[in-house]
RNA sequence: GCCCCCAUCGUCUAGGGGACUAGGACGUGGCCCUUUCAAGGCCAAAACUGGGAUUCGAAUUCCCAUGGGGGCACCA
């Protein structure tokens, strides 16, 4: 078998969305799986959509999930180069073989024109396509055009009958009516190729094996697999893989919310787990795996067990699958991976601060950038809270004040707040003297001590605060009660 | 409007004629643990879109319907 080629073709009109991203992962996978290559290539042919930091979005995306690529813009390789706008070249020299061969033909139609003749297409019912007027104009008509200079394409000449199949891996045997296919331009009037044409010459040129496209280009396949024959060459297996939807089933846009694998990298979804919960939209290992490291997702990869039906992108899954990686890693790994997004947030601190307060917080955060809200208690220095807070279910302020100062008394008597279980079996004596539930006792202690009924383990809390700054904020809850 | 694709719990999916009282996971509900929230453990509810056909036997094969989605550019 000849070696496994796969390529990534996206094009630079913005940040690309975990739909785009899981098909590039199925070439990735399929690639390592096979032993073969994995080929970036950009395709810029539409100068108007193209967006200036495109590449690098794109890039950025792929190295984020470490779906490094063996060949590239960047970084050249046997077949470049890379970018289709450096290949401008090849499309007119191709185009030109298709006009010799009578299987592409010039068309001077305006833009005006042909938006006239959609409009009255659409007035009498029928599907919009071009009338082919260009196709069958006289070598005299022709000339005359050339002579006065016209603007021209070139379009694709589709049989008028017959039909068109593909074999595809995934979906078995695809055929559409040539009748069905309109007469597609394949070089603009700027010398740029449409995608058909570059898709065909590039995939055919860059000895692509195997092309991995999202389901919504099965329409235009007839197209491609006309180019094939007209050229001459050999169609490699197709496989249209199932798309991504939103939660309304939709395909995936920027009014889902956050929908550009950047974006979740910056919101703190690891890389292992976006790579992991990506890989199961659209595949399956067997009934029962669920997680899988990239190692295994290489090795047990296979494109027959690619599904057929559209995949809803689910948070929740996601947000689940990233919390079980999180409490994977250890103190150390995920106080460097929450370092950044700490900083971020003006919450200045070290390494090893962080690292002594991530056991606090592990195994409550869904994404590494939950840190903030989470851990903000601890560093910022004054708490803003309403005192009323102070004052739980089943408790009154007079109890409230009781239960506070005793805790203050009992904390006092500790030189270091170090050891969490000495300090904890006091505190619990002097809640059962005051004949008050752990619920209610350290329930006002929490709010005194984080600002907030919600925390992470009280006494751990306590020992990373410190005695002072813990003392101190139980003195200003007592007399905040007190004036309230 | 025309063409095409798809169809198992709310979601991701396993299943490829009898092993299905249809399995797992997320989410949901309940219980346990517990000074809050999590995490963890246990339990539960929850699906083969409908109708024909083939067959001794269909979630699994074939038709039709319905539903959903996609495409119809000098965009990819």
């Amino acid at each position: 078998m000849s070696e496994v080629r796969v390529r990534f073709a996206p094009s630079p009109t913005g940040a690309p969305h975990v739909g785009n991203i899981r098909t590039a992962l199925f070439d990735y996978l399929w690639a390592r799986h096979t032993g073969g290559k994995f080929i970036l290539r950009i395709e810029d042919t539409d100068q108007a959509r193209e967006v200036e930091n495109g590449l690098d979005l794109i890039l950025g995306s792929l190295r984020y999930l470490g779906l490094n690529w063996d060949e590239g813009p960047d970084i050249g390789g046997p077949y470049g180069p890379y970018r289709q706008s450096d290949r401008l070249q090849l499309y007119t020299q191709y185009t030109q073989e298709l006009i010799d061969k009578g299987a592409a033909y010039y068309c001077y139609c305006t833009p005006e024109r042909l938006e006239e003749m959609r409009k009255e297409q659409l007035a009498r019912g029928e599907s919009t396509r071009y009338d082919r007027r260009c196709r069958f104009l006289t070598p005299a008509e022709r000339a005359a055009r050339e002579r006065e200079g016209l603007p021209r394409v070139v379009r694709l000449a589709v049989p008028l009958d017959g039909e068109t199949t593909l074999h595809d891996f995934i979906h078995g045997s695809l055929t559409i009516a040539n009748r069905d296919v309109d007469d597609q331009v394949l070089l603009k009037s700027d010398g740029f190729p449409t995608y058909h044409l570059a898709v065909v010459v590039d995939d055919h040129l860059m000895k692509i094996s195997h092309v991995l496209r999202g389901d919504d280009w099965i329409p235009s396949f007839p197209k491609h697999v006309l180019l094939y024959q007209a050229f001459g060459w050999e169609i490699p297996p197709h496989g249209h893989v199932p798309n991504v939807l939103g939660p309304d089933k939709k395909k995936l846009s920027k009014r889902h919310g956050a929908t550009s694998v950047i974006q979740f990298r910056d919101e703190g979804y690891l890389s292992e787990a976006m790579l992991n919960f990506l890989a199961l939209l659209g595949w399956a290992y067997d009934d029962k795996t669920e997680l899988f490291t990239r190692e295994q997702l290489i090795e047990l990869f296979t494109l027959d067990k690619i599904g057929r039906a559209p995949a809803v992108f689910d948070r929740n899954k996601l947000d689940w699958m990233n919390g079980v990686y999180i409490r994977e890693l250890s103190d150390a790994q995920l106080a460097e991976r929450l370092l950044p997004f700490m900083m971020g947030a003006g919450l200045v601190t070290d390494l090893g601060t962080v690292q002594r307060m991530v056991p606090l917080f592990r195994e409550r955060l869904k994404k590494l950038s939950d840190i903030v809200s989470l851990a903000d208690f601890l560093l910022v220095q004054d708490l803003e809270y309403d005192p009323h807070l102070l004052v739980g279910p089943k408790m009154d302020k007079a109890t409230t004040l009781t239960a506070l100062r005793t805790a203050q008394e009992v904390l006092e008597s500790f030189s270091s707040f170090e050891d969490e279980t000495r300090i904890e079996a006091e505190l619990r004596t002097a809640s059962d003297r005051l004949s008050l539930k752990y619920a209610q006792f350290f329930g006002a202690l929490r709010v005194a001590v984080t600002g907030r009924t919600v925390s992470p383990p009280l006494m751990g809390s306590i020992r990373l605060l410190g005695r002072e700054k813990t003392l101190w904020r139980i003195d200003w809850a007592i007399h905040a009660l007190e004036t309230s």
